[in-house]
DNA sequence: TATTGTTTTCAGAAGATATTGAAAGGAATT
DNA sequence: AATTCCTTTCAATATCTTCTGAAAACAATA
């Protein structure tokens, strides 16, 4: 007992990590190599992750490069030997901020800039019309502005959590529930 | 000019509103009707949709049910009209809130619940063991700490951003910015 | 340079997800 | 009770995503 316990907590986290992973967009193996190497004590190689999870060499290569792009996992070498190795970020905190980051980037970044287009054409609207049509215009400006005004507000929120730091999370959140009640 | 530009703006947001949905594992379709909605001066019926999205009756009506099972829309009837009309949320914070609230019942209970699990697994499992094994399940179980300390710290953090309200959510970025430097 | 070990690529296969459209189900009206 | 209008359901289909495996590319060593 205990070398089998914790190899099937590990599956069993992996397997869930997955699940949830897929739930938001993001490939299922992706997110269990990114488990398995997470959880993992030392750097594995491509076959240790084949082997682990079942799945082909062209499938961990990929998700394998994938993870590198967002820095989720580090390529390291081992002395005297060819292969590449993979570690994970360890750090929870770290995890999340790039993951937030490389999101933020890939899909709020083009809502907003799209959003700031349709509010600009609705300005535009509003000036060329007059009566029914110019009261629709309005109300479509008004729409427009509320999802920027939001997205404002939460990025500013981002920038605050990021700087204040996983240490200073704790701390903030007690801060905030006095000044908030 | 006038009319068409405000059509044209607001196929514009449609049409990233369900590329962006996409992307964070929301059917496309679903999105587009909710951002249909969202711009809508008016309800609108099944058929105004199938019109304005070129979708199917089946396709309109399964995604119309899934957002008033996520609140997002509602029922509304119209005097004299047996048909039934829909009308979105439009207050972009409840929006938000309802999706988190969602969310997190739906995708992140779970994974916290696993973890909880495999936590109490990988402690079982260092009883169990001397040596190596043993140390390699109190790394285990640092791992699974670590993961549900931030899943804590991130628990706490919304609930009082849910209790500041959007009226609060700006003044309280203020004082954070004071706060945190 | 040839050999060997390793990684990457990509066309085809498999799998997952979403859509269609027609039929069945409900409910108000005549 | 029959008709009409509207909504839901679901099997078949289409679409989109991901995976596989073998070949090509690459790189270190002999």
């Amino acid at each position: 007992m205990g070398e089998e316990t914790i190899m099937a907590a590990e599956a069993l986290f992996i397997r869930r990590w997955g699940e949830m992973a897929a739930r938001w967009g993001v490939s299922r193996t992706m997110a269990e190599i990114h488990a398995l190497l997470y959880l993992a004590r030392q750097p594995l190689c491509t076959d240790d992750v084949m082997d682990r999870l079942a799945v082909s060499r062209g499938s961990a290569s990929v998700n394998l490069r994938e993870l590198v792009n967002w820095s989720l996992i580090y390529r390291v070498h081992q002395r005297g030997d060819r292969k590449e190795y993979f570690e994970a970020e360890k750090d929870v905190w770290q995890m999340f901020e790039i993951i937030i980051r490389e999101r933020r980037r890939r899909e709020v970044q083009p809502i907003v800039e799209t959003t700031e287009k349709c509010l600009s054409m609705a300005k535009d609207a509003c000036k060329g019309v007059r009566g029914e049509a110019r009261s629709e215009a309005q109300e479509a400006v008004r729409r427009f502005t509320d999802i920027l005004e939001f997205c404002d507000a939460m990025n500013t929120l981002f920038l605050v959590i990021g700087k204040a730091g996983y240490a200073g999370l704790k701390p903030l959140a007690k801060t905030l529930h006095k000044l908030v009640g």
